[in-house]
DNA sequence: GTGTTCAACTAAAGCGATATAGTCAATAAC
DNA sequence: GTTATTGACTATATCGCTTTAGTTGAACAC
């Protein structure tokens, strides 16, 4: 690859010590104004830009913060969410010129594997932890390795990360509130697997409110995330002899699979079924009709959790829970009165 | 961060100069295979892993390579074929435990700012480079940063890039041929935009072919790729006076909304109209009727793509062209007889 | 028995930045 | 007028690893 400039051949040009430059180039005290400003017009005319490598090497930043994804890879649906929160941290972190580290892995046992290949090989600077589960090991491993990490989706368990969470709890009384007002007495509940921290409070408040409101019916069938799972769940669900009169999918991607399963069995929707979808994106708009759901600005959430971890790298001994805006209803074709 | 264990450490475990220890753990010669032995058993003990910045530094390895999707935020659908793509990779690579850094940027202009920033920071040791262009800017500035890169998609044009790519044109021949012999005589093309080269090709291929077999109208209609585009060019090609019987999608999620306005138009598929999408994805398995599509082991040309990087690393003089095998037709219940 | 060759090491010089301890002149203080 | 106190630098060590140039002792040749 081509030779770019360095520190020494700015010093070099400039009259003065590679030293200098650094104080320069970095905003601290031990230039004038002068030399200050000459460098860096020095600088910017070699197109300068740090070796990161050398950079880290030296000041111990890496320049980049890791983020894992621990799918099985036929599972691997749309990963719109995401994809917008990938997009979201990166264009945050991309005026700090840190990079994302983002990585596909089979399942929790590689992603742990994987947080200790980056800690020993210090490729990332923080860490970003998703799909929170109930009794969740990255935890301990994280805290381990000594690594600033941000946790997406639950609150501050325990003052032991920090973390930007949504309301699941809220979210979820916000549907049934909604699905009650129009005279649904039986709701259904398509979950994702109750290992993770959002299914099992989405189950909880389903169970809770559910009761609170005095509906007739109100369950939760657990899927691996999957179409065929929630698909499967849906005719279970449409085949009972009294079935719910609205279905609430963990995913988009499963509520589309089970509008299919309802219109192949002669259910109308919505007239004898409304659906309604945790998850927002393309899918949700494109079938018909189009579902009913849950809808946030990932993009937004994204940006805030690189803002999170940019404080917990910098001071990592601070504990920060931001609470993220609740997502909104949007109410599109698939639902109406029972 | 907690102190991980370095070379200097093994060294003195061992008994041995850190010299000696680099020549063992790199397996190169300069110690005997006693010593060798010993130096990388105490290594494992230790649990010492490179550190990635220092043997960046010495050794001018960063450790990483790159892969930019521009796209607009909004545009950004199912990703489906790139995260496939970027598993393959990512796994292929990960043995060597180099890693994949992927980016989100918004065009063309921010994937060029960042290769720069990328070549000047010494963060990858290689490209590959996506959704090739007709005219590509990109091409040039690879060469100019002299970083080793793969194009993904077209053959090696002109020498200058290595390559994996599969043959659109062939592609498209095979979908023609499939539909004609099922007699359909007016086929169209729900494109992508003209200035990605697969696009061409396909447009070509669709043009040239649709002439050679004597079909009555073969044509292509350009997108944006977004559902919104594919679903108006859908309209607008069922109302004409003498509709398309076969309706060819670039993408799964066009193909989809395609498909939606169709039976929203009262245009029955596959009975009146028969429907092929070039991608697959879990997309075109949850619509009713199931998309016929083509499909590829997307996973493994990843893996492909990083094996054929990791050459052209190896040996930057070297110029690669794979060939990988021609997507086959999976037939599913969109398309009928015309 | 002297010289040559080779394997198996050690010593030390980078790689490109950061950080700390000095140096030196100019100014301020008493 | 001598001593502090700055400001503006330079010199140098350091991060952890790679790599090249020695060094040493043993085997071998003649």
């Amino acid at each position: 690859m081509a030779n770019r400039p360095t520190i020494a051949d700015i010093a070099k040009r400039v009259g003065v010590s590679p030293g200098a430059v650094s104080f320069a180039l970095n905003g601290r005290p031990g230039v004038s104004e002068q030399t200050r400003a000459r460098i860096l017009e020095v600088a910017r005319e070699m197109n300068w830009r740090p070796h990161r490598a050398a950079r880290a090497l030296g000041g111990s930043q890496a320049g980049a913060v890791g983020l894992v994804l621990a799918r099985d890879p036929r599972t691997l649906g749309s990963e719109h969410f995401y994809t917008q929160i990938l997009y979201g941290m990166q264009e945050a972190l991309s005026a700090r010129s840190i990079a994302v580290q983002m990585q596909l892995v089979r399942d929790t046992g590689a992603e742990i594997a994987l947080y200790r290949d980056w800690a020993s090989e210090h490729r990332v600077d923080g860490l970003v932890l998703v799909d929170q589960q109930v009794s969740d090991p990255r935890i301990e491993i994280v805290r381990e390795l000594d690594i600033p990490t941000v946790t997406l989706g639950l609150p501050a368990t325990a003052g032991l990360l920090s973390s930007v969470w949504a309301d699941d709890h809220e979210a979820m009384t916000t549907i049934v509130d909604y699905l009650a007002a129009l005279d649904h007495r039986r709701i259904a509940h398509v979950a994702g697997p109750p290992i993770y921290q959002h299914t099992a409070r989405r189950m909880q408040a389903l169970r809770e409110h559910g009761a609170a409101r005095g509906l007739d019916a109100s369950e939760s069938l657990p899927t691996d995330f999957s179409d065929a799972q929630g698909a499967a769940a849906t005719r279970t669900l449409l085949s009972r002899p009294r079935p719910p009169t609205a279905i609430v999918y963990d995913s988009d991607l499963m509520a589309a699979a089970g509008l299919g399963v309802a219109l192949e069995m002669g259910v109308p929707v919505p007239r004898s079924l409304s659906i309604v979808s945790f998850d927002d994106s393309v899918l949700t708009r494109i079938v018909h009709p189009a579902l009913t759901c849950l809808s946030r600005n990932t993009y937004a959430l994204g940006a805030q959790v690189a803002e999170c971890l940019l404080e917990v790298i910098t001071d990592p001994s601070s504990l920060i829970s931001v609470r993220t805006e609740t997502p909104r209803l949007v109410v599109r074709g698939s639902t109406a009165r029972a």
